[in-house]
DNA sequence: GTTGACAGTCGAAGCGCTTCGACAATACCA
DNA sequence: TGGTATTGTCGAAGCGCTTCGACTGTCAAC
């Protein structure tokens, strides 16, 4: 594997010289430069990584910490993870993956050793037990998820609270007077894990001002649970017209139960989902839905961390605003029986 | 953050004193060993990744390429993934994300700047681009899944042909005549893709081994498709009384259908799935099926890799063996009207 | 009582890079 | 025309660690 110090001796220049070239800290020579270049080239090199790492302090590697915790929708992750790695390779970076049950061991582990320059942390809970560490750590971060207290930390998320009132507005405006959210499976909302409280924020707030009557609750991602609850619920309020979804493994089952209780979507049934654009898209009827658009975060995620290296303050808080697709699941609410008789 | 310097100066030894009581390369005396440890512990020492990568030639880290292709059933990557971080952890190693698409140049990449000592490689195609280029590459790596060649290479997959064949077998003992195979996405074939392509070997040759009648299709993840292939399955094959599932994410959607089409499970279909257990048996009735052990192999994965590091020589193929688990989902064949009254 | 062998420790070299200060050589201004 | 910037390059130091060879004692063996 060839060196600097092989790349100098082949272009005639010193060792610095070819780091200048490769860093452009200095000015160099436009001869200079393309003789090194040519040389580089001519003998494939690549700086070492460690070494680079050891005389910049900075290893140009960032740490994801992604969750396995019960309850979370992996493909969603993924597509968080993903965004994350592509982004940072345009950045030059790489990507260390840790798993969250290394917990806050693991943040100190690769900043005490240097390995990583930054990280981005997922699944941020209300009270998580990251934060303090994090803000003790002197490791550039950036959450995705915003806990109570942000107090001196970089978050970014979707705006969920906006997005449940975007789904409430919608289904108010269409007439509908009793509407329920389906959400995660409760160990989410047991570990209060922000994004499922501020959806949940979202909607009673949403409800209330409109006046109109929401109930809520969580829902296990198996078929079976999904008609346990969905039963439960119009035991409740038989009078129910309109469903927001958070929870994407139950989406399908969902429209099957509700399938198979007669209820056709959207005539009897208003389904509104906050889930991925193309999990939306990919049902009959295709969901009306606020997109998850994780691709986006997660290269926002990153841009912010860069920033954060290059010595900027990026803002403290970024709530990456919710839009609501209207497609084929939401319509007006249905005239009920009893209405029309009464 | 201390130094190896700061350690030794506070212990009274010299720095190459303090490598050795953290290496354990050299003898050192009891005396001196607990000194150091207790300076090490005092300071809160912990050696420089990059300092000890640059003077030891190894990184300490493994690259995972996990595949992000279409067809490709996430939750069971996912698994993997955490598998091999998991036990790399264990082994004191860390582990960094590449992802397919980067190809075979961030193999490259991660191996000529020496920032990962060795590779894991996911999602293992028949003639796989990457294979010879591993092959010439000098980074020690296993890949998780078999090429058509695999000369030269470490690799570790669970055994699909047998796992195929165990289910044609179970079906067949039950007295099935006539079966299908509703296997992955077509992308999935047409990319060669390993376990696919063995899937359905073993299929084919249990098949002709029993003499009994056996379909194959791929089947795309959405309900409608599910809903297509299968009755396109009926209408060949009317009296198809068995039904081997190769693609998580259509078992849901598939039992529905069934039920939709009143076939009852496993009275007038058996099922049998190729899936993780906890997605076996989480459905209703509970699957009969052949486990994808992605812990074990993950682990074992990195077990392989970190004894080619220490300079041995695994054995080149390891197969993981297929076991069936019969569940509530597969029972005797039905006798057909037809072959009562004929 | 000498000789080896071995355990335990040290110092120095070196891993491959970045970066700082120095130094020509050239350009620019009055 | 001299003095001051500016530009382009170099050499050396140093990042924090591992590892090699060398050195000093001890102890067993003959």
């Amino acid at each position: 594997m060839a060196t600097i110090g092989d790349v100098a001796r082949h272009a005639g220049v010193a060792a610095s010289t070819v780091s200048y070239v490769l860093s452009g800290k200095r000015s160099i020579s436009p001869e200079t430069r393309q003789r090194v270049q040519a040389s580089v080239d001519a003998l494939g090199y690549r700086p070492n990584a460690s070494a680079r790492a050891l005389a910049s302090h900075r290893s140009n590697v960032l740490a994801l910490v992604i969750p396995l915790r019960a309850g979370m929708h992996v493909p969603v992750m993924m597509q968080f993870a993903t965004a994350v790695v592509t982004s940072a390779r345009r950045y030059d970076h790489d990507v260390l993956l840790l798993t969250a049950d290394e917990g806050a061991t693991g943040l100190e582990r690769v900043q005490q050793s240097a390995l990583v320059d930054a990280v981005v942390v997922m699944d941020i809970e209300l009270h998580d037990e990251r934060v303090p560490l994090l803000r003790a750590l002197d490791l550039p971060s950036i959450l995705i998820g915003f806990p109570l207290d942000a107090e001196g930390l970089t978050c970014i998320d979707l705006d969920f609270v906006r997005a449940a009132e975007l789904c409430v507005d919608h289904l108010a405006g269409l007439g509908h007077q009793r509407i329920g959210l389906l959400g995660t499976p409760s160990a989410v909302y047991e570990r209060q894990t922000g994004f499922a409280h501020r959806t949940r924020e979202g909607f009673r707030a949403a409800v209330a001002r409109h006046g109109i009557h929401g109930l809520e609750t969580p829902c296990e991602p198996a078929h079976e649970a999904v008609m346990a609850t969905v039963e439960q619920l119009l035991r409740e309020e038989p009078e129910l017209t309109g469903l927001v979804v958070q929870n994407e493994p139950i989406i399908g089952p969902l429209l099957d139960v509700l399938r198979s209780l007669g209820r056709r979507v959207p005539e009897d049934m208003s389904v509104l989902a906050i889930c991925a654009d193309d999990v939306a898209e990919g049902q009959r009827p295709r969901l009306s839905s606020v997109a998850i658009p994780a691709e986006e975060i997660g290269q926002q995620a990153v841009e912010l961390l860069i920033s954060k290296l290059d010595g900027l303050a990026p803002p403290a808080g970024t709530l990456v605003p919710a839009v609501l697709t209207a497609r084929a699941s939401s319509g007006p609410a249905p005239q009920l029986d009893r209405s029309t008789t009464a």
